[in-house]
DNA sequence: GCTTGACCTTGATCGCGCTCGAACTCTTAG
DNA sequence: CTAAGAGTTCGAGCGCGATCAAGGTCAAGC
């Protein structure tokens, strides 16, 4: 069923070692974040640990919010070898800011949040006690 | 230029209030967050202070992740009135909860980073002191 | 009256990040 | 030998959230 000529992960066990679909996988290569995989005398992919390790960076950067052109620019980098050490580091310390800030943000917009349910606690539970309070929902 | 037959902001204004283009004001209108905005006789929109807090607010869940679809159903709900009032709450606690996982999330991204940009500005150093270190680079 | 410029509506288009379908190949089991 | 099943490529399609283009209306200023 599986050609095992070069050991290594094929893309099933691959997708679900890193929780990526075949389909994106062979998409990410495409899209040159993952450099040509090896092959399989009949041209199977195999995954190595390396590349596991690797896309799980991937999936780190992704999700928190780096776009596919960007994170091609630092694979390209890191094709190019050590040289380029120095400038993957900016590039890390640079995404590193911008997730600092959008973690702010985030946590300013989870206290807005936060008081307005207060507000509308409040309301509700005036209104549950039939308080003689005038003023009610007039709420986003 | 303007027609003031009703008070209120135009959309221009509108849009220089909230930072949302009027392009996009009006998408928000056709896609059912904001109601049907009061019209001046030429047919114009004129929104209120209310319309810009409540612009203000649906921002504040955009920019939070909640997809244009649930910002619907919360405004939906708010046209229906204080009855609506316990579900609205519901709504925005099950949003609160997923921002906040939302945040530790990214957290975790963050200190994996800051530990990966450790290993980086350890390994450079060894570089420009070109200490004998004989381990150099084997970055993602 | 005519121009100007902001506004209107409708529907198309775009960019992103996948996601899928079709048609084909390869390997292994029966 | 054959059929199943997992893999391959290539290109199309999708869902989302805007964003834009075309063509029209309206009101104010000259």
């Amino acid at each position: 069923m599986v050609a095992d000529d070069e050991a290594g992960l094929t893309v099933a066990q691959m997708s679900s070692a890193t929780g990526l679909t075949a389909h994106t996988l062979r998409y990410y290569e495409r899209a040159g974040l993952i450099r040509p995989v090896t092959r399989t005398s009949g041209n199977q992919r195999r995954y190595s640990p390396e590349d596991v390790s690797w896309v799980a960076f991937l999936m780190r950067l992704r999700e928190t919010g780096m776009s596919i052109a960007q994170m091609r620019r630092y694979a390209d980098l890191r094709e190019q070898g050590a040289v380029t050490t120095e400038a993957r580091l900016r590039l890390l310390e640079a995404h590193q800011e911008a997730l600092r800030a959008q973690i702010s943000g985030l946590r300013a917009h989870e206290r807005a949040l936060a008081k307005k349910i207060d507000t509308y606690q409040r309301d509700l539970s005036a209104l549950h006690n039939d308080t003689p309070t005038e003023n009610g929902a007039d709420h986003d």
